[in-house]
DNA sequence: CATACGTGGGG
DNA sequence: TCCCCAAGTAT
């Protein structure tokens, strides 16, 4: 153990400097052994938005992101409305409203300066255990412990634990932090991410050309493959909804921003029942001839699946909605949804145009 | 400690 | 088709 705990951290980092992946917030090994730090603005947002979500989808939102708002300060002056609109289709909305949050306290009470030191980190919204952790090592150098769900996998068989997830984190944590060196944390945190992202993966992994193959008490046991143990998820129940699609005369459609708290919270959408394992009852949002669409939206979330049943009308300007607001038709831009009112809107456009005007 | 909270890709 | 999972956080 006590061999390992030298050994491993070093082979790793050898393998991190020829093997690092080319990320745009990532600074090369190459620069980072010379002292080159990211810029804790991108650092901070691309561990926000790897929350949970996988490098492939983060790569576009962070470039739309950084182009839009390249600092902390911009981002903070953003218009509520169009940080939500830009973060739409990537998922977990309360981190877009965090980061909103977070970008205007950074602005006015740190001057622009995020803070240096993980308990400082972890005082702002949307930044827990994890993302402090991760911007103190990879922005500022501190040999902070960084335990993400690669973190655990490369532990969990590194040193064969066999608990089950999520009981076994802090042992796991534990075993991380006995392997985090006091220099170039922020190369060893990446390091051993990215070993489990590519390499340690969750099914099939490349024990082969594992750099710690050496080490690796599960590759012994035979176990790898087995771990991390994960207790017993629960089933998904089906929860059905009818939401309203609206065109006025002018082109304009019938919208609202959902409320802050709660499932797509703060983003916009059709208004509609709420989704229930038994349908709601339905209460048109407006007067108007509906007719229903024949096909409906399928979409899982995290803990239900979800089956949306769609009514459309057409009204004239006059109309007057009990609930939403009409969004001029040159001002709205799909790409604001999130994925399930979006589909919603596809669905709509497809069975509309296929039909004569 | 358990639950709510999105989405897209891979097997 | 279906299940798993991904650089977690807030409550």
């Amino acid at each position: 153990m006590r061999d390992l705990e030298k050994t491993a951290p070093a082979r790793l980092l050898e393998w991190y400097d020829s093997h690092a992946r080319d990320l745009p917030w990532r600074i090369p090994p190459k620069q980072a052994l010379n002292g080159v730090r990211g810029d804790p603005y991108r650092v901070w947002l691309s561990e926000v938005m790897l929350q949970q979500t996988t490098v492939a989808a983060v790569r576009s939102y962070f470039a739309a992101f950084t182009t839009r708002w390249p600092t902390v300060q911009a981002l903070a002056a953003a218009d509520d409305a169009d940080v939500m609109g830009e973060w739409a289709g990537l998922g977990y909305y309360a981190r877009a409203r965090n980061l909103l949050k977070c970008a205007r306290v950074v602005a006015s009470d740190y001057d622009g300066v995020f803070p240096d030191t993980v308990d400082g980190l972890r005082a702002l919204p949307g930044i827990g255990p994890y993302t402090a952790a991760a911007i103190a090592a990879i922005a500022f150098d501190r040999p902070a412990v960084v335990v993400d769900g690669n973190v655990e996998r490369v532990m969990a068989r590194l040193f064969d634990v066999h608990t089950p997830l999520p009981s076994a984190k802090a042992e796991l944590t534990d075993l991380a932090g006995r392997l985090t060196p006091d220099t170039r944390a922020g190369c060893h945190a990446q390091a051993v991410m990215d070993l489990g992202a590519t390499i340690c993966t969750p099914r099939n992994p490349a024990c082969g050309i594992c750099p710690l193959i050496a080490d690796c008490a599960a590759k012994a046991a035979g176990t790898a493959q087995d771990l991390p143990r994960k207790t017993p998820k629960k089933p998904k129940p089906i929860r059905f909804g009818v939401a309203y699609i609206v065109r006025r005369s002018d082109g304009a459609w019938l919208l609202e921003t959902r409320p802050e708290r709660g499932l797509l919270g703060g983003m916009l959408g059709w208004p509609g029942t709420g989704w229930a394992e038994t349908l709601p009852d339905p209460v048109p949002p407006i007067a108007a001839d509906w007719r229903d669409l024949s096909g409906e939206v399928r979409h899982t979330f995290t803990h239900f699946h979800l089956r949306l049943a769609l009514k459309v009308a057409a009204v004239g300007m006059d109309a007057r909605p009990s609930r939403g607001a009409f969004v001029a038709a040159t001002d709205f831009r799909p790409a604001d949804l999130p994925t399930v009112m979006r589909k919603a809107f596809d669905l709509v456009r497809t069975e509309v145009n296929q039909e004569p005007e």
